[in-house]
DNA sequence: CTGAAAGCGCTTACAG
DNA sequence: CTGAAAGCGCTTACAG
């Protein structure tokens, strides 16, 4: 009994079938019943019982996601992270019917085709990242005219229409690195910005992160000599004959890795014997860690990748279930990670 | 049909109220039909539906917390939080039958009484803080003997049994700190312990950040000046005679506040002229966050209050329902906060 | 436009 | 020791 529907069906001398149907704004209820249903509703201060109505649903109407993410193919893929999450969150919601289907892209046109196999079947739900400004717009105007939410992952750019994202502000994580790395090297060292670019070219992410951790020194008035490297990524970092002359200087160095890549510096510099040097980079990854522990990474920023997957999926149920948008927009903190806390996130 | 009870009693040649009763342990079934059903439940992979359980128990088998905390009568007191997350908490878990009893104490000798009136009625589980050892114990033992979970917030202390905690490790917060200050103010500044003792006496997480403070730096082979203020909480911070004297050095300086209390030292560091100072200090309150926009404050370390009292009422929910005790502890990252990444926790 | 009935998968009180 | 039945609160297909 309590404050079920079937004691609003007896408060309101309707079936509980009608009380139903005025909860979810069906079609077939005269005007004059619906509001009489509605204003019990608000009187009992109702709420909808979700384990009975996930209970029931389960059985009749499965909830089917598509995911479009990079390959994962290398052991250490940062792309597992959030695979990791998507799967434990897929795994939780499997008895309410919830089911998950996977495709992996490598460059743009493979994006493509998949986003188009995406669209021939009929997902209930759109979990990808924006990596390629016109081939997201695309996908999110399909999935507009289809009705279907979709949620970006890791990164945000502008497109056309309103989205949803899931990622760290990433200027602000520069910002963040700026000051670091500013309390430990002051305003007379130099400072690196060093960009590692993939086959899919320089990541909006690195760029955003660049432009924060330039913007910091902008906040406290101060102008420090920053160099920008940007290295395309082979088997070893070919060191220029500029990039010599600067690591010849005494001054203390700062370096900002914008990416998941910083554990390639340590050796670079050890090679060059470059002297005072501390180092900023992101990511949690098993080679990272190692240098963290050693001290030549000073700071390491977290981005929650598993976490990133797992609130995609649950957040797009909310919606999809509720009609709760407020999850399908995540910021994810900036976490500031050194060696004693490391073996705690 | 696909993976129910019933494939499982049809398949078993028996009825579905014999297969709960050997999914739950229950007595009253014979050994050779208990062995037929969980060989089946094996070799199907059966998993229990957790929704259509808890529909069905919500209705007939209620759960009750008992929650002792600290007082929250001023404005802006910190258990402000780990109480509003325990009511999140609540009201997520209101559907399935949970229902908690908000007991609140200002010192040991209530805290006793409290306890005592909490074992009095039938709790199913109890959430707590370990501030008075005996007082604890006693908690613990009593619960034990009735076998109604305890889990404690807020801080870890030895007890006579294996407890649960769901706390940050202070003595890692501790090392952190050292770290970040260190980072700011090199091996020949002084650094200040403060230690701002309330009512209570001193509180054994500031005894343990304290420690671990002194700890970073031998791990780094570095012997650092060190002074410990202990200061008893009163309407104005008094000066000392000998503090009077530290201030007056021409040395940078470190002031670790072992508590939330950071916020009262900018005002006398002003007062008393003292040059070049970094602070580190903790928890994310309004005026500790002031004092982090002002850069009067380097460094927060947060220590999710709000979270740690949501965790233990989903973690016990967790224990209750299936017998789970994993959620029971909790280790609370690290969390280091600064002006950039203040907005975002 | 509305109601009565079946059923989601599980749990338990009752009967044998 | 075991089974048949009722019911948790909600949703829907069917009948009128």
């Amino acid at each position: 009994m309590s404050t079920g529907i079937k004691q609003i069906a007896k408060l309101a001398n309707v079936s509980i079938g009608t009380v139903d149907r005025v909860l979810h704004k069906r079609a077939g209820v005269s005007k004059s019943t619906e509001k009489r249903v509605l204003k019990i509703i608000k009187e009992t201060g109702y709420i909808r019982n979700t384990t009975a109505s996930r209970l029931k649903l389960a059985s009749i109407k499965k909830i089917y996601y598509a995911i479009l993410i990079p390959v994962t193919k290398h052991k250490w893929n940062y792309w597992k992270l959030p695979k990791k999450g998507i799967t434990k969150a897929v795994e939780e919601l499997k008895e309410l019917g919830v089911t998950a289907d996977f495709y992996e892209f490598s460059d743009a046109s493979s994006f493509i085709d998949q986003s188009k196999a995406i669209f021939k079947k009929a997902y209930d739900a759109i979990v990808t990242v924006p990596f390629f400004r016109e081939a997201s717009n695309d996908v999110l105007k399909k999935a507009k005219a289809k009705k279907i939410p979709v949620v970006f992952l890791d990164t945000e750019i502008a497109l056309n229409e309103a989205a949803h994202f899931i990622r760290q502000n990433s200027h602000i994580a520069g910002m963040v690195a700026g000051r670091l790395l500013h309390g430990l090297v002051g305003n007379t060292g130099d400072y690196f910005v060093v960009n590692i670019i993939n086959e899919k070219g320089i990541h909006a992410n690195n760029i955003q992160r660049e432009n924060g951790f330039k913007a910091y020194f902008k906040t406290i008035n101060e102008t420090v000599s920053i160099q920008t490297i940007n290295y395309i990524l082979n088997d070893e970092f070919k060191v220029t004959g500029e990039m010599e002359n600067w690591f010849k200087s005494d001054n203390t160095k700062g370096i900002f890795v914008t990416n998941s890549k910083s554990h390639l510096l340590p050796k670079i510099l050890q090679q060059y014997n470059v002297g005072k040097t501390f180092m900023v980079g992101f990511d949690l990854n098993k080679r990272n860690l190692k240098f963290l522990k050693n001290d030549e990474i000073d700071f390491l920023i977290n981005q929650q990748p598993e976490y990133q997957g797992y609130a995609a999926i649950k957040g797009l149920f909310q919606f999809l279930t509720k009609g709760d948008t407020s999850a399908l927009t995540v910021n994810i903190p900036v976490e500031i990670i050194v060696k004693e806390n490391s073996g705690m996130f």
